[in-house]
DNA sequence: CTACTATTGATAGTAGAACAATCGAAAGCA
DNA sequence: TGCTTTCGATTGTTCTACTATCAATAGTAG
């Protein structure tokens, strides 16, 4: 198809597409003339992706960049081997590593440069090393979600709310337990559909789902532990 | 003191703080002679805090203005009144439900006016409201929140991912009870600090936090279940 | 009293991000 | 043949979050 068409059909204007295709968000089409390229369904799928991130996660669209360059350098197909995606042990084997790693780098690609910039304290570090600890979880070392986590704990104490990893741990166990679900998900991902990537997508656009049920959850109970008077 | 003073002891520029006192997220010093005004402590204060949802959630400097706003206009202290913050019924009364008012209007101008022009589909608010029945949970009907979890549910069917409220159903118990985390430790709030701050700081600051330990425990279950080999 | 620095409010400028518009050349379509 | 579309490249626009400068005035050290 002609870049029209893909603006039409995704509803982003051919300037913006042009912009993606320039930043690398987006493969260029396959050149047919001096004046002309041909687009195809596999770019529209990525074009609603970009938008996805961009638009509706927030993602800057020089991050947006960087998590799909990990994708795109990965294909790691679902196997259609006639077992269907509800397995959920281990039976894919390499695959299964093959998305684990992605995830990871997916992550390392997730915090901006305007995240590492700011140093995370000592002290909250020792707590968020504490907590994983505590959790018994095995977690890469040089993982950018420790500081990340350490940064937000600083930003409280600042404030004047002292957050110790025992005040975490219930926070924890429950992520731990919406990581399970999380997998469960992925794990009943359709065949032929690209793990990698429908990773990115549960765990990335999942985030602002999950803080609205955060919400939603917050008001009901507010409400319910003081009871409105009318 | 000086602004100079101000400056130095938070850390932000001098010119920054006029910025944001021109924006309304700081109230102006009070005002001594022409050319000098005066700064106390809660000027300190609530810089901090400003920098906090700036820098360190990343709101955009107008919606952190009316969540400021919000907080500005309604004095809930935490009573002294010889009992001390850890108990948890509703014997404040009034004051609890002060501090549910005003975390809703909080929720309602944390939503910028980008997220609002958007509309929700039909199909993904029908699926939302069917969440709420099934929790059972009583949320305002013209609550912010279900469009905003509405429009997300939308992105994913977009790219092939549909999440219906059953699928969802597991994720809005593991929010709930993560709510009632949320309360009990705003139950704990020290006694004579603002609650409805208070409030503001577990909920905002908090959700990068609960983002990072979901990251956090998917890469440790990840690990679990493909086993490294090495 | 004088020189110097600090602060005030006001205004203007800057840098980056995310597009949007324009352009000449070449190609397709009628 | 004339009109439209697309190409790549360049330039322009809008918004956000600051940053710098300025004249006026006040404190401050000698």
């Amino acid at each position: 198809m002609r870049i029209s068409e893909l603006s039409s059909r995704s509803g982003v204007s051919i300037a913006t597409i042009k912009y993606y295709i320039r930043e690398g968000l987006l493969p260029a089409g396959r050149p047919v003339a001096a004046n002309q390229a041909d687009y195809d369904e596999d770019h529209l799928r990525r074009l609603r992706l970009v938008r996805a991130l961009v638009a509706e996660r927030g993602l800057p669209v020089s991050t947006a960049a960087d998590v799909l360059a990990v994708l795109a350098e990965t294909g790691t197909q679902n196997g259609t081997d006639g077992t269907d995606g509800t397995d959920e042990d281990g039976a894919a084997g390499g695959e299964g590593r093959g998305v684990h790693r992605v995830l990871g780098r997916v992550f390392g690609a997730m915090d901006t440069a305007r995240d590492r910039e700011r140093a995370a304290s000592e002290a909250g570090l020792t707590e968020v090393r504490r907590l994983v600890t505590a959790m018994g979880w095995r977690i890469h070392p040089r993982s950018a979600a420790v500081p990340a986590l350490a940064r937000a704990l600083d930003a409280l104490d600042q404030l004047g709310v002292r957050i110790d990893c025992r005040t975490l741990l219930p926070y924890a166990r429950l992520a731990e337990r919406t990581a399970e679900v999380d997998l469960d998900l992925l794990a009943a991902a359709p065949a032929g559909s690209d793990l990698a990537e429908h990773a990115v997508l549960l765990t990335v656009l999942l985030d602002p789902a999950l803080l609205v049920l955060r919400r939603l959850a917050q008001e009901h109970h507010s409400a319910a532990r003081q009871p409105d008077p009318t």
